[in-house]
DNA sequence: CGCTTACCGGTAAGCGCTTACAGAGCCAGC
DNA sequence: GCTGGCTCTGTAAGCGCTTACCGGTAAGCG
């Protein structure tokens, strides 16, 4: 695939072992603070590495002790029409792998990325060939089939983000019910709402899924009426956001007093599609997100959305995989709480306030 | 450091090659293309992958031929005081690192992330780890020192962001002195304004260097007064940018018709700042920014900035790098493009234009 | 029909490191 | 003074893969 061999003249434990006058064995031991080599030894073998500014090769170490020290990490992005203001949809995504990194760290492993576009056809190829070059896998979104993930599997430890945990795999996600319930309470209870309107995200998404289900049980217990149907299926993308509401306004269809949206980026994309029409936010329409993207804050109106701990999914999936990979354990389902984040995109006034939404436990869905 | 070794019951080419009753070398020259098998061979061979789905283990790949197809990219992130906003500082980074992923992509290198934070004390010992674990190096910013840098540089090929060549690294920048340049001839001769400011960067970035050097130098040719000094010290932060603002008007100094501000983050500061103290922009003072990061324009005033070709430099910085490693050869200072992107901060009416700002060639510093 | 020429495919030698195993000193105790 | 038991260090056997080298077989030619 690529021709270069030996590229320089690599340094190797060997060089490092003359030079100190000891056996690579030692300096491998100096290296690793195992064993006993005594102080005099020790200090002589540093030196020498020292010196030479050696760095031991982490794929011969791999190699031996059968440990990379990578986490593989894979994650969808583009793909999609472009949209003003649609480059950041990623934040989301670089937030959770920030905190996975955090965690990463801890066990000194690094992290090796890999995005995919929407439409890439060898998508399961480049993952294998990712699965070869770590000790785990983390993946976002659903990019795989259960089955595609199955197989994976027996190759290395998975955890999924934000899917559901199969035989084979992992995951952790965030409390979508309850952050779904806190939004439709606040806008039906609080707000004294009527009539929802809910813009879905990507369909083969079980965040989305998830989310559309609670939404439908949550008007209904609250006596809302709502708005669904094909109509109202977005894509997690401002595009799709927009798409909705103007499809919507072009086939005469009265909009609902408030639309929650199924993540920031919809939200953002509905806010601007109204702007365009000339419907005012929040005093026409109320509009409300999820993520808390750090966007979210700076949109006109700002946003009222649900906030993930994102970092703290990204670290809690590390752990979750390490653990997975150190001993074989690994809790099968970790759902982590959200929070209401009250802005004024809601209909409140100028002034936020912030409402712990959900209690979770780690719970332990399958084996 | 961590103890498990050999976690699952590994599948190894020779699993594959007595399933399909062949020697592990044609398994090895099937699976890279390379020699004749016979294409019954061939078949018979894929045919095992398959069914036992084998993927290689990269590190015995590597240790093998020499070559692990993974780039490391060390980023900073984090560290100063927390702002409001200030969580998307790090978008900046995040492009340009999508820009080398395409780049590495198209050679079958994979990205290995690692970050460090403003005053983590062994900075320089992960990164050679990293090193370790990498065929070549991509440094953002300036993190080491130039002999920190000339040290890694015998171990592995490094290609910095945004600072300058030394005899062993090469280097990929923008085009600071055109974008100041442009920015400030937008300024005093578009708009008249006589008097500017420039609130400067971090002190140890040589961009910030540079384009403080090219702010001055072009508001001279320009006729302008300008106000410089240690008072004007930011440090790329938002926090930063709205710190030389309090203190200025603290003191009691008057604004500047116009203030340069050294990235987009600075403005954001300096804008939020301005408003607190009821200073409008850009009717009392006008502002810009440098980057075009994604949020810029959503600030208000929408900002007129500098855009940089953020993910072109990353994926650059990656072709470079790889010529490095395949061929020991590599440009040793590139110079990309930028453009001045008019919006609002600066005076002009909603309507944005944009005018390509500079004329690039890679040129050739060093060797 | 026998010998050359190709072409395949197998054998084995590493790549740089870790670590089990064993050898070499050394001290203490008898 | 010898031996048992420690501690430290060296030797060597892999880890899973690539690839140089070589032998075997089939096809081509005189």
């Amino acid at each position: 695939m690529a021709e270069p061999k030996k590229a320089r003249g690599t340094l190797t434990i060997y060089d490092v072992a003359s030079r100190a006058g000891v056996s690579i064995a030692s300096v491998s031991r100096v290296l690793n603070g195992l064993g006993s080599p005594r102080a005099e030894t020790r200090e002589r073998v540093m030196q020498a590495v020292r010196e030479l500014s050696f760095v031991p090769d982490g794929a011969a170490r791999a190699l031996s002790n059968g440990l990379k020290e990578v986490v593989g990490v894979v994650f969808r992005r583009g793909g999609e029409e472009l949209f003003e203001g649609e480059d950041e949809s990623f934040l989301f995504i670089d937030v959770i792998n920030r905190g996975i990194e955090v965690g990463a760290r801890r066990r000194g492993f690094d992290l090796l990325i890999s995005s995919v576009g929407f439409n890439d056809d060898n998508v399961a190829a480049r993952i294998s060939a990712l699965a070869g070059k770590a000790d785990g896998l983390i993946l976002h979104d659903r990019m795989l089939s259960a089955v595609g993930i199955a197989r994976l599997a027996d190759m290395v430890p998975i955890v999924t983000l934000a899917g559901s945990p199969t035989p084979a795999s992992l995951n952790v996600r965030c409390d979508n019910e309850s952050g779904i319930r806190a939004l439709v309470h606040h806008l039906v209870i609080e707000h004294g709402y009527r009539s929802l309107g809910y813009v879905t995200g990507r369909s083969d998404s079980p965040d989305n899924r998830t989310r559309l289900h609670a939404f439908e049980t949550e008007a209904a217990a609250a006596g809302a009426e709502i708005e669904t149907g094909p109509a109202w299926q977005g894509n997690y993308s401002a595009a799709g956001g927009a798409n909705v509401v103007a499809s919507l306004l072009d086939a005469g269809r009265k909009l609902p007093r408030a639309i929650l949206c199924a993540n920031d980026q919809t939200a953002l994309g509905v806010i601007h599609a109204l702007a365009q029409r000339g419907i005012h936010v929040p005093q026409d329409v109320a509009i409300t997100g999820f993520d808390d993207v750090p966007v979210a804050r700076h949109l006109h109106p700002p946003l009222t959305t649900i906030r993930q701990p994102m970092q703290e999914l990204g670290a809690k999936a590390f752990d979750i995989l390490y653990s997975r990979i150190s001993e074989g354990g690994g809790t099968a389902d970790t759902v982590l709480p959200v929070e209401l984040v009250v802005r004024e995109s809601c209909g409140c006034a100028p002034g936020s306030t912030r409402v712990s939404g959900t209690d979770l436990v780690a719970k332990d869905g399958h084996r």
